[in-house]
DNA sequence: AGCATACGATTACAGCCGTAATCCGAAGCC
DNA sequence: GGCTTCGGATTACGGCTGTAATCGTATGCT
């Protein structure tokens, strides 16, 4: 099959919309409105704003149902964050994922219990990887 | 001591330019320029915009040398990642480093060296996380 | 001296971002 | 039938980004 298409870029304050909607799955103005004003204090006008940008950038799919809309997000979460990873480690790593890790686990960014919750990752992956060569 | 001083957001174009100065250590207007005329087809003021932009943001410093300037990097390349990671993880991964490594591995974005480069950067962490506790 | 070159300062300009306000029509409440 | 509320469409507006052009002046070449 041909590749998915990549994930549009969706800024600082998106990705906090964004974040309402993976966790709902689907959801109106007023619900994403509600789900926001506890943590944010964003006006009911600036959430629609940035529901409309991602509509427009198609990380946000808008049905009409009824008068009004449900909105759905177009790409998983996991779809944006490996794409917003990638292109991350493009500009700062040179593509590279081990420079950052490195500089992360150096700087001492990283508890103990990351240390071994990572070692145990990569374990896995590394079995994984004998039983299962490649897709 | 006081915690150094956050480094300023960096945009993408400034990050290409920034990468010169990591290399050369300090730099004339002219030398970037040359730098980088082979592998982007940037005019020489664009890439004076780009210098001025940084020095306005604190990411170069200016020093008039003779009738020009000679221009230096005011913070690190480490410095730089370090803290465009930080900010990366927290805008994508709520701010944890495991996920982000664990998506990567998932995705085969990592290939088997990488893997074990990784791995080996984490035993030699952990050893020093045991004889050398923490700063 | 005269002309080309380099570079700092200033200006340009469209597009995106954060953060809305205004206007308007539909729905609901009294 | 009015008033309030909700939400879509349109507009706002300053700041940042990418990508320069223009202007002016010092320097270098001939």
């Amino acid at each position: 099959m041909p590749p998915r298409p990549l994930a549009p870029k969706i800024t600082e304050a998106e990705w906090t919309v964004m974040r309402v909607f993976w966790e709902k799955g689907e959801a109106a103005l007023g619900e994403v409105v509600r789900a926001l004003e506890s943590q944010l204090d964003w006006k009911p006008r600036t959430v629609q704003s940035l529901m409309r940008r991602l509509v427009d950038k198609g990380a946000l799919t808008a049905e009409n149902q009824g008068r009004d809309f449900r909105y759905r997000p177009a790409f998983t979460q996991d779809e944006c964050q490996l794409d917003e990873g990638r292109s991350f480690l493009q500009r700062v790593f040179d593509g590279r994922l081990t420079p950052f890790v490195a500089a992360m686990v150096e700087k001492q960014e990283v508890s103990p219990d990351e240390l071994r919750a990572l070692r145990e990752l990569l374990d896995a992956a590394e079995r994984n990887n004998n039983t299962r060569p490649n897709t």
